[in-house]
DNA sequence: AAATCGGGGGT
DNA sequence: ACCCCAGATTT
């Protein structure tokens, strides 16, 4: 645990800078920046979530006549709020919106609640949203930390790590708390979010017209590209299957492969679920060949590395006695170790027959 | 094709 | 308390 010798070094009136910046720069023409009431800003930030501001601006604007206040809401049958809500998508959110509605109203009396504490218990509203609804709506001083944020934050403090991560994510909302001042926290909501959408954007940042360029210590460091650190890819899943091996005097069958999937068109042993048991293996050689196996036995498993998953092949040698009628498609293949080395097999197959070969 | 996003839900 | 997902867009 690389504890940061100081998760905190103060950037000096960083919000009094920012605000100075987004008195200029900012937005203030948005429909929801006026006649900012609980429940329009509660309705754009759950818009906002997942949506651009050009999307939401339209359905904002009719959302908000065939809804004017959170008793319309309430009162309104689910299926007239997903019908304003159609085509926004993520769906979701509608049912929260009106599942919150009604709870405010014929619980709470219709009075929005002010703290974030008591906002974050209402559907759909996380920690993020009850600080933007709580700073913008009701002037108190509470961060918020949306994507936005956490780019501004972790290039301006150069925090490598991932913000979803536990450690990170409290680290940041540490420092947008510390930052969050006390006079004007509605208008330093807003424009903390327009720094990160209008400068501090994930790609092409530009840091040239960032009033922090000279603090930011991802930009002293050249490591903006870098920041926010991105998500550890989860690491592949292994997946297990049987492998048949199955011969008749010096012959191997193989199978030739659909022409989609991996190894996609090349022969290749015949694969199947690492769920049957021998007795199924068995059963399912006979079905599907029309084969009758007289032993059976384990080889050692190989490993073969995809960039999407690692199989874990496990051998099985099935030694069965040639039938006249066997099956024939064509598909289906006898070869023997030296037909084998002329055709195009997967690698992973090739090489275990290498072994075989050599350490019988 | 892969990364992103804030909250919900499952373990 | 922690991890992962659904659902849609963006790069």
């Amino acid at each position: 645990m690389s504890q940061q010798p100081s998760p905190f070094s103060p950037t000096k009136d960083f919000a009094k800078r920012l605000l100075a910046w987004s008195d200029i720069n900012g937005r203030k023409d948005l429909p929801w920046q006026s006649d900012k009431t609980p429940y329009r800003v509660w309705v754009s930030e759950i818009m906002l979530q997942q949506t651009q501001v050009a999307a939401v601006i339209g359905y904002y604007q009719r959302f908000m006549e065939h809804f004017p206040d959170i008793h319309s809401l309430a009162h309104a049958e689910e299926q007239q709020v997903l019908a304003q809500w159609a085509g926004l998508g993520y769906y979701a959110r509608a049912r929260n919106l009106h599942k919150a509605a009604k709870h405010v109203v014929f619980d709470l009396d219709g009075a929005f609640p002010s703290d974030v504490e008591k906002i974050m218990e209402l559907s759909g509203i996380g920690r993020s949203t009850a600080g933007a609804i709580s700073s913008i709506a009701f002037k108190r001083s509470a961060p918020i930390l949306d994507g936005n944020v956490k780019r501004v934050l972790t290039r301006l403090h150069d925090i490598e790590g991932w913000p979803g991560g536990r450690e990170i994510e409290k680290q940041l909302w540490q420092l947008a708390d510390n930052y969050t001042p006390t006079e004007r926290c509605e208008d330093y909501t807003q424009a903390i979010m327009d720094l990160g959408a209008t400068l501090c954007t994930r790609s092409k940042p530009q840091c040239t017209q960032c009033p922090f360029q000279t603090d930011c210590q991802a930009y002293a460091n050249d490591t903006i590209t870098l920041r926010p650190t991105s998500k550890p890819k989860k690491k592949n899943p292994v997946k297990e299957c049987w492998i048949l091996d199955i011969t008749c005097n010096n012959e191997t069958l193989f199978e030739k492969r659909p022409a989609s999937g991996i190894w996609g068109g090349l022969h290749s042993l015949p694969e199947l679920s690492r769920e049957y048991t021998y007795d199924e293996i068995l059963e399912e050689v006979e079905r599907r060949f029309d084969l009758k196996g007289l032993s059976i036995d384990e080889a050692r498993p190989f490993k073969h590395i995809f960039s999407h998953y690692t199989l874990l092949a496990h051998p099985v040698r099935i030694q069965v006695s040639r039938q006249e009628n066997s099956i024939r498609e064509e598909r289906l293949e006898w070869l023997t170790h030296e037909a084998r080395a002329q055709k195009g097999l997967p690698a992973p197959i090739s090489k275990y027959f290498e072994e075989k070969i050599t350490k019988p």
